[in-house]
Order: structure tokens, then C-alpha cells, then sequence
DNA sequence: CTGAAAGCGCTTACAG
DNA sequence: CTGAAAGCGCTTACAG
């Protein structure tokens, strides 16, 4: 039996295959008895096959794809203690960053045999760490990826240790061992937004805060006064306005900051949604974007492309963070390097000109 | 040992766990033991709890409880011959709606011990059919839900027939057997359109359609050209213009339809992303949302608040149409009633308004 | 380099 | 109404 070629190999799983036509899928145990060894062996060609004779091998190999032989993972999970899932635990409102995150990860997780279990959560209930909890014993999750400000909860990483969860948390700032992080470096974004308006000539410029609490606003925010300090230039206290993040909130705050005196010939938000509705905030009041002032965003979502003039902005690669972020998971006991981080950069568009003469 | 009481009970459950404390999990095992039965009981109680006695069942359940037992979704996925999860199949490239959808399947899936494990596709290549199914064999999956437009691909639907999956199709036409449909009806919400325009007094009205091949594109012009009709109106084919549901689309599409002579007093895009693409060009054109022209949009996502004037749209419920679909998948094997529906509704914003005089 | 036995934590099929 | 045995499809621990 151990002899025989390769096509008299594929002749038996043919056999066998039109005997079974229609019958329950394929297990291990056909593999082995097809490929004339035991079944452990069969399991050795999967999980680690430098540890079987190359022969051996390519005869285990040469029947499981002719019978397209899947392990299963309901049993290969109950063996390893784990599922082959992976959990992504978020309760960001912005749907275009949670999609781009979760597609970020599908593809960091692509070829692994993991799947994407999603699982929003919030803050605001006195249970959610309790409850994600449950969720990940219950599937025996092989690990979880955290996105802001989910990842910012230090009640939730501590939760993860407790049980022994592997975990990645993606933050604007390193919050954990480097192990446990993945770094968008939101501040490097600033500094470029800061490095941007200042070489258009604006000084008067004012800054658009995001939600109160979210790490990312206030790395922006830290970023834009550093590139401004490198400039001599710094963030005067009456031209920083509060927002939520969202577009409402970007109106009023550029209510507020067209009414001060002298007026900002420039206002970075901490984000393309109040960018938009700081816009917004304009056109009511009949200035002029960019002519009167220019406005920068931050995140580069489709909505910074649906505004006139077009948004400039920071561009966060969402995406590669999100693969960044599965492949740091995954590969968790392989490497005790630091998290790896991602780097934002600017697009310029037609929200930003060059200070007026008359400014 | 079975005529404990509740406080004995309890007493024991608590020696076991200072006894157990930091150990592995629980298993049925352990709460067999404490309660004083067969695991086999113990699994009745979780499964079928009307077939055990209600003091046992009252035992066990304490046991349950006291040391928060929590069975083992890997085991039970290898006996039951499925795992614990429901399927997302999705290619939808609006991130609003793809996010709103998996929200409400969470919503349906709550309380059920079923995850969501999301998974898109991408009709262009060749393989995403074999993929889809080796994505569902490998997890043995309870289920899959499929929204627009792989729903819509007869090719999906016969392979999931051929490997006995259970599925929903969410689709804005029934195309399928009931059990397995979750018609979003949004000939409905193209007949309100038409209403709300004429009742506007508009006469010369444009439409812009979806990406060719969406059914929803044709289901809401379907329903706009009904309801146009019950006002003795109908849909001249020079003023409709092919979209592609994006915002540039949009755009161009606006451009087309305002060079048109006469120029229509009201246009319907078949989607939000559209009608702000139409909005902009009208603003490049200088004409005047609504007194020069009014504008309908479909979907009441967050950019019909993010443009000015905000926009008149068919709010389509689609939290809802998510829960339901889940539900509908749990519940396949109970009714066999006709699949649900969803009914859409108009949301009347400043984009409309009536026709001016010198029209 | 390979295999026979035991086990992961549940449920099914059978029995009483 | 309840339980002992066998099994789901894999892997671990041990042996050779």
C-alpha cells in the first residue's frame, strides 16, 4: 500500500469518493485509512509536517486535496482548548472606521483559519466587562482585539489578564506592554496638520477637540502644538472649542469660533465629521472655505470626500492597522519585539489655501 | 445528598469553589457532581429543561448559578454536529448599512448563545462561491444571513441549498422560498416619493437609478413610476440617469439631468450617497436646493444630515430588517409561515419643497 | 519517524 | 423521570 504512485493514490480517493458521494463530510480517519497510516499522523501533516517523512507526507497531502479534506474545528477546538475564532470588541460610533477596522483584521486573519467574531460593547453599562467576558469563555476565543475607546478601558484589560485572554489593543497611545498594543501614533497626524497651515502662512488657528475621554483627540491636540511650537506658534486657550466627534457638534464649534475676535484664519477639528460640520457652520454664516478660512480634518472617511470644497485631512490607515493588529495577535508568542505602529499622513485637498493678503 | 436544601446547596457549591479557585473552568461534570445527578441530567436541564423534574431541575439550576457554569460552546457544537454561529455574508459597499445590519442581527441573536462571525465576499472573483462554502463547512456554521447583493446571487443560494445551510436572504424582492427570504420593500418607499413630490405639485420629475443589477435600484423606481401613475404621472426616459449608488455618480448624474431642457423641478436618487452627489452639483451650477429643484434621497443614512439643506428620504428600517432576519433564522425549523417584511417610511426634511410659482 | 490509547466536554441512542 | 455507555472528530501524552 505504501507503494503505490501517485495515481494509483488518486485512483483509491476516487473510488472512495463516488462511494461516499453524498454521504457526511469527510474525517480524519478516511484521510488515514485512504493514505494507509494512523490517524495521529494525519493530524501531524496538519499541524506541524516538518515532523513527518517527506513520503508520508506527500501522500497524506495528495488525499486530503483530492477528498478536500477539512479538519474539523468544532473538534479541533475542543482538543486545543480554543476555538479558531477571534474576537473584535469595539463601541466606536464612526461606522466607517469600525468597517474599515473589521476589514483591516479579515485580512491580517486571511489563510490563519481564524474567523471574525464581532462583538460591540458599551462603556456606559455597568456589566459590559462582565459580559465580554462571558462572550469569550463561552467561545473559548483565541483572542480579542480591542478598538477605541474599548481599548482605552483599563477595567476591560484587566478582565483579559484575569482569565488569560490574548488580547491586541488599538489605541492613539501605548496604554499596556508592547505586546499587548497596536499604536496609530494620532500625534504624528498633528504635527503634520500643524506643519501643513503654518507653511501656508496661518497663525491665528484654532483646534476643534473630540470626544471628552478618547486618547485620540487629545494625541492630536498634543501633536498640533507641538508641530505649531516648532513654528513659535502656540494654541491659545480661546480658540480651542469642545466637541463630540460628531457633526452636530462641529457646527457649534464653529459657531463659537467664527464669533471670537479677531477671527481664525485656519481651525483644525479633531475629526472629518465636525471638519464637515465646522463647514457647515460657514456656509451658513456666508464665509468662505477656503478663501475666508481653511479647515483640516482628520481620519480621511468618505465623508471628507462628499464635502465642497474637499476636505484636507490626515489620512490613518485604518486598514493596515486592523492587519497589523491580527497579525501582532496571532503571532503573540513568537515575538517579544514591540507592537508595531502605523503612520498617518496628509492629503492635501480644497479646504486649505494660503492666508489671504488681507488677513 | 438529594434532600439538601437550597442553603446546604449553596454551602457546598461555595467548599467547592475556594476549593477550585484559579483551576480550569467548571464542566457539566462538577455541576453533575455537586447537584447529585448524571451529567446526562445536568445536559437536560440546559437543553430540554421541561423533561426533568422540577426539584432536580431547581438543583441543578442552583449548582448553575452558585458556580456560574457556563457550557462549553466547543463540545456542544462537536455533539449537536454545528457550532454556535451565525454567518454574515455580505458585499455591500455602504458602510452605514453593512454596520446598521450586523447590529441588528446582534440584536436578534441576543440571549440565543449565538455569535456573529462576518464574512465578505466579492462577486468578481471567480472562486467567492467555494469560498463562501468552505468559510461555512469549516465552522460548521448554525446559519448564514446574506444581504444585497450576494443575496441576490442565485449561484450563492444553490450551493448553500446543495450543503443543507440554513440561510436568509435580505433582499428588496422576494426571490426565493418565504422561509428563506427577508423582503425589505422598497417599491413601497419609492411609492411614497412619488406621493410626496406630486402633493409638492411637481410634474417634471428626474430619477437617478443604482448600480445596474441591484435590485433595489429597480424596485424603487418599480415603486416611484406606481405611484407617479396614481397621479396620471409617468417617468419620461430622458430624464433618467444611471448611477452607480455612489456619490460621484451622484455628481455627474445631477450635471446630466440639470442640462436637460426644461430642467425637472424635483429629482429622486435611489440613495442618499446619490442625492448629496446631485446636491453638490447643483451647488456648482448655483442653483438653489429646494427653491431652484427639490431632492429625495433613500436609506436616511447619516449623510442625508450631514448636507445642507438636510435631506427628504425613505427611512428604511434596517436594525430592523437585521433582527428579523436572525430571528427568522433561528426560527426556520418552528413556522413555516411566509418570511417577514419591512415596511419603509418618509422622513421630510428642508430638500423639498413645493413647486415655485415660476415653474 | 510513527502509532495505540486516552481524553477534550458535551449529546445521542438506548435502556429502564 | 433518570442514567451508563458510546460517540462527535480531533489532539495530547506516552511509547517505541
Amino acid at each position: 500500500m505504501d507503494n503505490l504512485n501517485k495515481n494509483e493514490l488518486l485512483a483509491l480517493a476516487n473510488d472512495w469518493l463516488t462511494e461516499n458521494e453524498g454521504k457526511k463530510k469527510s474525517t480524519i480517519n478516511d484521510v488515514a485509512k485512504l493514505a494507509n497510516v494512523s490517524k495521529k499522523t494525519v493530524s501531524r501533516v496538519i499541524n506541524q509536517p516538518n515532523t513527518v517523512k517527506v513520503t508520508t507526507r506527500t501522500r497524506v497531502e495528495t488525499i486530503i486535496n483530492k477528498i478536500k479534506f477539512q479538519p474539523d474545528m468544532q473538534a479541533r477546538g475542543l482538543a486545543f482548548r480554543h476555538s479558531f475564532l477571534v474576537g473584535m470588541i469595539y463601541d466606536n460610533p464612526n461606522a466607517q472606521y469600525t468597517l474599515n477596522m473589521q476589514q483591516g483584521i479579515l485580512d491580517g486573519l486571511k489563510g490563519s483559519g481564524y474567523e471574525l467574531v464581532v462583538h460591540p460593547c458599551d462603556r456606559n453599562q455597568q456589566d459590559f466587562v462582565e459580559e465580554a467576558k462571558q462572550f469569550i469563555e463561552r467561545q473559548k476565543l483565541r483572542g480579542v482585539i480591542l478598538t477605541p475607546s474599548a481599548s482605552e478601558d483599563e477595567r476591560m484589560a484587566k478582565m483579559l489578564k484575569e482569565i488569560d485572554c490574548d488580547y491586541v489593543r488599538v489605541a492613539s497611545v501605548s496604554l499596556d506592554d508592547p505586546k499587548h498594543m497596536l499604536v496609530s501614533n494620532d500625534m504624528q497626524g498633528g504635527v503634520l496638520v500643524a506643519k501643513h497651515l503654518c507653511s501656508l502662512g496661518h497663525q491665528r488657528i484654532a483646534f476643534v477637540t473630540g470626544k471628552k475621554g478618547f486618547r485620540s483627540s487629545e494625541e492630536r491636540q498634543k501633536g498640533f502644538e507641538v508641530g505649531l511650537a516648532e513654528h513659535n506658534l502656540s494654541l491659545n486657550p480661546r480658540y480651542i472649542a469642545q466637541g463630540q466627534y460628531t457633526f452636530e457638534s462641529g457646527i457649534a464649534a464653529g459657531h463659537q469660533l467664527i464669533s471670537l475676535n479677531p477671527i481664525p484664519t485656519a481651525i483644525f477639528a479633531a475629526n472629518d465629521e465636525m471638519a464637515a460640520g465646522v463647514m457647515q457652520a460657514m456656509r451658513v454664516k456666508g464665509m468662505s472655505v477656503p478663501n475666508d478660512i481653511s479647515i483640516v480634518g482628520f481620519d480621511d472617511f468618505q465623508i471628507a470626500l462628499n464635502v465642497w470644497p474637499r476636505l484636507t485631512t490626515v489620512h490613518s490607515p485604518t486598514l493596515d492597522i486592523g492587519r497589523l493588529a491580527a497579525q501582532h495577535l496571532l503571532g503573540m508568542n513568537n515575538s517579544h519585539a514591540p507592537g508595531p505602529e502605523s503612520t498617518p499622513w496628509l492629503v492635501e485637498r480644497e479646504s486649505t489655501t494660503h492666508l489671504a493678503a488681507n488677513n
